[in-house]
DNA sequence: GATAGGATAGAACGGCGTTCGATAGAGTGC
DNA sequence: GCACTCTATCGAACGCCGTTCTATCCTATC
């Protein structure tokens, strides 16, 4: 008995990872403060163990980081397998788009995993991919779906990363509501000289009261009309085709 | 005399600095090796004085960032300014996207600048304001202008820091030329599954020789075709303008 | 039982941002 | 000429970070 009691004390300060927990953890510090609150010794608390043991699964912080990230694109590529398709795939690029939009949104390290690692690794590329087959169903060129598509993630991308900064301060506290901080934004940008910034004051009313969503939306369906514009032009254009 | 040699062997280890200088030296440092190589003892070693010193310019770190990356935006939004407008706002709006294009990809610490501070810093707020007045010659609502813009800043932006990534090992030594690095991502792509990934395959061989800008113009202008045929309803259904 | 190797951890190193207290020099009032 | 103030600078230190080294425990295998 002394024996177990000296092995259950041995225990308590030994602690058993795997690389899901790794990654699965990694994934809730970036959730809940951000990229650089993804540190080895924050990582080590939560499994309860010591930093160096975290050596063991990654090679580096910046090998970590990819994985983590990695790990949180496949739900999100796992989302957009599951989406249905329909006869129109502009309607099918606007649905995956919107999907991996609303994956990113939310998390700022992601968006910078995209941007990281264009196309390197699985997940990001089984996206791309995911995307680039509808454009197969549109009357292009090559080069023309091979443009849209990096069309179509630079745009989602870099406006997910944009949309998705946390307020400065106190929102997230919940002591300031998103509108009222949008409403302080506002008044600043009334504040300017008429004369200077017209735009500014023409649309500090939108902007003051704007959502997030439709404004991804508004501009996605820019570039879809569009690419639907120049997948029409060659329908009607049949010298662009294989003679008869 | 030797109150003044001794005047002058104080000096020696004594620098006097400026806001500009620091601002200069930080943005040299920046684009020398990225914002990680930006560090208080190598800017403080850059200009000849001690760490300390810097605090007294900059509050934090974050700050400098800030400074620093409006400090080198004046000039991107200085280049707009000059830019010369025709009667097409349409291709003025192209003209001042592909200058803050160009400004920004060489830049990759510029790009994080521009998703940090969405509007918050003067000169990016002006560039904004740049493209938002093209927008006031289209028959547009005041809530599709403010979208036009965004989704426009979100491309470019987004695409720019996506193409901006330096590549991953030896291409900036000149040890490997962009071609071959090219290539060997291309061959990567072709040693996939043709059955999982058919779009990849398909586009392979354009991506194997492609051009950052013309990829970046072919998706501005899928954005831009958009926007016209947008400007082009409204002007062509009065009965959404105020009755006569 | 002995042995090998998978898995864990303590302690330390150097580099980082930041803070603190001291102080040199330039300007100001008397 | 002198005391005083304010601007600008600096050395030294603190705490946190990623990373490495080394030692160890645990388990499976023979």
């Amino acid at each position: 008995m002394s024996e177990q009691r000296a092995g259950a004390r041995r225990d308590r300060h030994r602690a058993t990872h795997s690389m899901e927990a790794v990654l699965t953890e990694a994934v809730a510090l970036l959730d809940a403060a951000g990229e650089q609150a993804l540190t080895f010794r924050a990582l080590a608390a939560r499994l309860g163990g010591g930093q160096a043991s975290i050596y063991w699964y990654v090679a580096s912080r910046d090998e970590l980081l990819d994985r983590a990230s990695d790990f949180a694109v496949e739900s999100v590529l796992a989302t957009i397998r599951a989406l249905p398709t329909t006869d129109d795939p502009i309607d099918d690029l606007r649905t995956i788009a919107v999907a991996l939009f609303d994956g990113v949104v939310d998390r700022p390290w992601l968006a910078a995993y995209f941007l990281r690692n264009t196309s390197v690794q699985p997940s990001s590329l089984a996206i791309y991919e995911h995307l680039g087959q509808q454009t197969l169903r549109l009357d292009l060129t090559a080069r023309q779906r091979f443009h849209a598509v990096s069309a179509i993630t630079g745009y989602v991308i870099g406006t997910a990363t944009d949309l998705g900064q946390e307020p400065p301060d106190a929102v997230v506290r919940g002591s300031v509501t998103r509108d009222a901080f949008l409403g302080q934004a506002a008044d600043e940008w009334r504040a300017l000289d008429p004369d200077e910034y017209p735009f500014v004051h023409h649309i500090v009313d939108e902007f003051a009261v704007h959502v997030d969503a439709d404004q991804f939306r508004a501009g996605l369906d820019l570039l879809l009309n569009g690419l639907r514009l120049q997948a029409r032009a060659g329908d009607e254009r049949p010298s662009r085709r294989p003679r008869r």
